[in-house]
RNA sequence: GGGAGCAUAGCUCAGCCGGUUCAGAGCAUCUGCCUUACAAGCAGAGGGUCACAGGUUCGAAUCCUGUUGCUCCCA
């Protein structure tokens, strides 16, 4: 059979990903064995995959399938969240093409159009993944408004409600005009923008030419304005005191106020004070009991209340203003400033602070344990430094706006009387119930009718936070068998920025719900940029198409790449190098495979001494590099357990052992070598399934058959016995090789011709006892000999402290000879001069541990012997 | 404005409790090879004042202070 010297991942992926979908080998339900559960970061329907999924879900699989592997029984719970706002988006957006405006629909009318869309576009993200490997139980896809989880989300908001943490109040909130919508603080993106800053005089009331000038960056807002503020000590403003001051264009007569909030040096020192549109007005307003005068419309527009520019946009009447104030004498002067202005998360609107009855989450109480336990390392962050920002939210923590004026979303179930008080429950009749025993009156005429469920629905996290909880029902049947056995999850793995939107948030639920942590363990991805460092986003178009870039590279090379350059919590700068990295690894494990899968045993070949030596060698090599992959594992460092993967198969396995037992072309191999090579093998492959997972299962199938079905099934190597005395050997006779290649490569010696090689020894203390035959192979010499003597006409080389040589046919250059050594000498008496001085320091013989003294004093022996065979050449060379 | 973090080779980073021939890895670069598994490969080579300035110490890339530059988070 012949095999392809290039491997091919498309004729490999689907036919795997099938198979192990047909067998069922991702499903879990709870057995004995001890669960290892992972819930995925559901992606929004709105989207499709990109690299940040990429990355995120490759960590992701790496951990279920090396779980899976080391005999648990790991579960990874799949599911997408419903998006508020970016689906209402998109679906408005639909039916405007189709020339239907949102509100000529009934509220049921566009829910159903939500779910069509839902329905269509939203299980892209899941499609995509399965091509990437995903080994989720899909059998256990969830999705935020399906009816367990939005039963939760509405039996939370009650319970909430009723231990008195939710609350309806009116609010300083950030509002999107876009969207029409309330949004939280974390929604809120604060960019930095080329702004001006605006001097405006305002005339004091009664006399004549007085003026107060004051600096604003909105102008507009001066229709709102209720008061002047200035500070107390500000010797500028003293004459103000009980002054009124006209609001320019309209002339309204507001008050001067007295507060140490105003920052004396910026700008005039005098603050216009407009409580309805910005929160540190709106906090002075109280303080004061100003006026408040709410001058927008929901979208952003000017309002009846603001009596100029009445239906305007905000930012045409900023120009507008500015000319209308200017004509009347009110502009001072006009600056170039920069500032930082809030945008809506999801439209990029710039957000209105505007007052509004909302629905919030009293957050402190539950903020406290949620801090205790990542504090206390419940929870482990990795990178542990996240703690701190972790920390910083926490203590600062401000209550959460939960509701928004949208449509597509758990309706919140709280019902308006006509009196205008309101009862949560899950059901009219049962508000009606609750309603009715609220009234003294039992002869009321209120009828269930009367009651009115508030329009509005919560917020998108108000449902993922329950999700480690929601996905196995837990909050409806907080008993049941699934949520015992799967809660709590081992590890989470997303990204920094929604440390708070989530990670926070679903620790507190946890701990509310569960009395337990949701998991023990967060893994942060970094973020995925590009080659100059910049974000990847649709609009600079700096993004690869995943799916497509999979078919190009192959899944498994997409995950090496991805993973290879990201240790946790680093940003990427994604390359396509890297995946090409990835690729020939593939390729190289590939053509590994292809040469073991070539060789004809000889049942009547004994084993070479040399391939035993070979043998014990990389069982220990492996056995070293699976106790260190393991301890890069435990401590969430997989990146560099791939790095130490990548290294142990291609240079430690291909590049070493490989060569070392490879026979001669076209010669058999003796079975017990070729045997203990197929095991070799084999561990590897399962070693680097969970990274890799479609070719090593086409690899297990095309080597040999240990029983299992699929590789999925086979468990992880573990380390055995590490022969450190062999290893050790085994470094100078790579040290030994790479001198002899070194020199061959110096003299133009072809790898063809063979070459005697001596090294100044006695044969009693060979320096390579056990791979003598090793050595010969190697280099391809024609003979290894120990000799006390230099032979003459050779060139000469150390390792470590053994001088050794290779005469040479051709006349050496003696000056060349000369120089190199002269070179290699004076490094030398250099490093023993630092050394010296430590060693001739008394403060260091006597301060420091007497291993680093030790360690100290060989190396001066070690330099010692070197100089001396450096200076005895350099005689013998000068002769 | 408040907080956190980072600065090591051309690039991306590792370097733990200060001490192993400690200045490393991968990629990139350069040189030579189509050596019967692999040119998606093999062999070899060059490349860094560990941001800067002080301090602690027998000893600092590592600990402390300051400076500069960058990044992130929060208001």
């Amino acid at each position: 059979m012949e095999i392809a010297s290039k491997y091919d991942p498309s004729s490999v992926e689907d036919k795997w990903y099938s198979f192990w979908l047909e067998k069922k080998l991702f499903r879990s339900v709870p057995d004995s064995r001890e669960p290892y559960c992972i819930v995925i970061p559901p992606p929004n329907v709105t989207g499709v995959l990109h690299m940040g999924h990429m990355l995120n879900n490759t960590i992701q699989d790496i951990l279920v399938r090396r779980a899976r592997m080391l005999g648990k029984n790991a579960c990874w719970v799949p599911g997408t969240d419903h998006a508020s706002i970016a689906t209402e988006a998109k679906v408005v957006a639909k039916l405007r093409e189709q020339g239907i405006d949102k509100s000529s629909l009934s509220r049921e009318e566009f829910i159903s159009h939500a779910w069509e869309w839902k329905e269509k576009h939203g299980g892209i993200i899941l499609e995509q993944l399965k091509k990437l490997g995903a080994s989720c139980d899909w059998e256990r896809t969830c999705f935020t408004m399906d009816e367990a989880r939005f039963d939760s989300v509405i039996d939370v908001f009650i319970d909430l409600y009723n231990k008195g943490l939710i609350y309806r109040g009116a609010r300083m909130i950030n509002w999107d005009p876009k969207a029409l919508t309330a949004v939280s603080d974390e929604e809120v993106i604060y960019k930095e923008v080329h702004s001006k800053l605006f001097y405006v005089r305002y005339r004091v009331e009664g006399a004549g030419e007085e003026w107060v000038t004051i600096a604003t960056t909105r102008p507009e807002t001066i229709l709102g304005d209720t008061a002047i503020c200035v500070h107390p000590d500000d010797e500028r403003y003293r004459s103000l005191k009980g002054k009124k001051i006209l609001v320019p264009l309209i002339n309204r007569a507001i008050p001067v106020i007295f507060d140490e909030y105003v920052d004396r040096e910026f700008g005039t020192g005098a603050l216009k004070v407009t409580p309805a549109h910005d929160i540190n007005d709106y906090n002075l307003g109280l303080k004061y009991k100003l006026e408040v005068i709410d001058i927008f419309n929901a979208d952003g527009t000017i309002s009846e209340a603001g009596r100029l520019y009445t239906g305007e946009n905000r930012f045409k009447v900023r120009t507008k203003i500015v000319k209308d104030l200017d004509a009347a004498g009110h502009i001072v002067k006009i600056e170039d400033y920069t500032n930082k202005v809030g945008y809506s998360e999801r439209t990029d609107e710039v957000i209105e602070p505007r007052i509004s009855v909302q629905w919030f989450m009293k957050m402190k109480d539950l903020a406290k344990p949620a801090l205790e336990v990542v504090e206390n390392e419940t929870v482990r962050f990795h990178p542990a430094k996240y703690k701190n920002m972790y920390r910083h939210w926490m203590e600062n923590v401000t209550d959460w706006c939960i509701s928004r004026q949208l449509l597509w979303g758990q309706r919140i179930p709280a019902w308006h009387l006509p009196d205008g008080s309101f009862v949560v429950a899950k059901t009219r009749p049962e508000a009606f119930e609750l309603a009715k025993s609220r009234i003294p009156d039992p002869g009321s005429r209120l009828t269930i009718e009367d009651l009115k469920q508030d329009e509005d629905v919560v917020d998108t996290w108000f449902s993922s936070w329950l999700w480690p909880i929601s996905v196995f029902d837990g909050i409806r049947n907080p008993g049941n068998p699934d949520i015992n056995y799967y809660y709590p999850t081992m590890d989470l793995v997303t990204a920094p920025e929604i440390i708070f939107f989530w990670v926070a948030r679903m620790i507190m639920a946890g701990l509310e719900y569960r009395k337990e942590v949701p998991f023990r363990n967060v893994y942060f991805t970094g973020i995925v940029r590009d080659k100059q460092g910049r974000k990847m986003s649709k609009s600079l178009g700096n993004s690869p198409e995943p799916v497509e870039l999979m078919s190009r590279y192959g899944a498994d090379a997409v995950r090496m790449g991805m993973l290879l350059c990201s240790p946790a919590g680093n940003d990427l700068l994604y390359d396509d190098s890297l995946v090409e990295q990835g690729r020939n690894f593939c390729n190289k494990v590939w053509n590994a495979m292809r040469l073991v899968k070539q060789w004809e045993t000889d049942p009547a070949l004994e084993q070479p001494k040399s391939n035993q030596v070979s043998v014990e060698w990389f069982d220990s090599v492996l056995s070293a590099a699976l106790k260190d992959i393991n301890e890069q594992f435990n401590k969430y460092r997989l990146s560099e357990a791939l790095r130490d993967v990548y290294k142990l198969v291609w240079d430690d396995f291909c590049a070493w052992y490989l060569e070392m037992i490879k026979p001669a072309y076209q010669q058999p191999i003796d079975s017990k070598t070729y045997e203990a090579t197929l095991g070799f093998f084999e561990k590897l492959i399962r070693l680097m399934h969970p990274f890799m997972p479609f070719l090593t299962e086409e690899i297990f199938h095309v080597l040999h058959n240990s029983g299992e079905e699929s590789i999925m099934q086979a468990s992880l190597p573990q380390p055995g016995f590490i022969d450190e005395g062999l290893m050790a050997e085994f470094e100078f006779v790579r040290q030994l090789v790479m001198s002899v290649r070194a020199v061959r490569s110096e003299k133009n010696i072809p790898p063809k011709e063979q070459i005697p090689v001596f090294i100044r020894s006695e044969k009693s203390t060979g320096k390579t006892a056990h791979f003598d035959d090793v050595v010969f192979k190697l280099c391809n010499l024609s003979e290894l000999q120990y000799s006390p003597d230099q032979p003459a006409g050779s060139v000469s080389f150390i390792v470590g402290t053994t001088e050794c040589f290779i005469p040479l046919v051709q006349n050496i250059n003696v000056e060349d000879e000369i120089k190199k050594i002269e070179e290699e000498l004076s490094y030398q008496q250099g490093f023993l001069v630092t050394v010296m001085k430590k060693l001739d320091n008394a403060g260091f013989v006597s301060n420091a541990p007497a291993k680093v003294v030790e360690a100290e004093k060989k190396k001066q022996a070690d330099a010692e012997a070197r100089i001396s065979v450096l200076t005895e050449q350099l005689v013998s060379l000068r002769k």
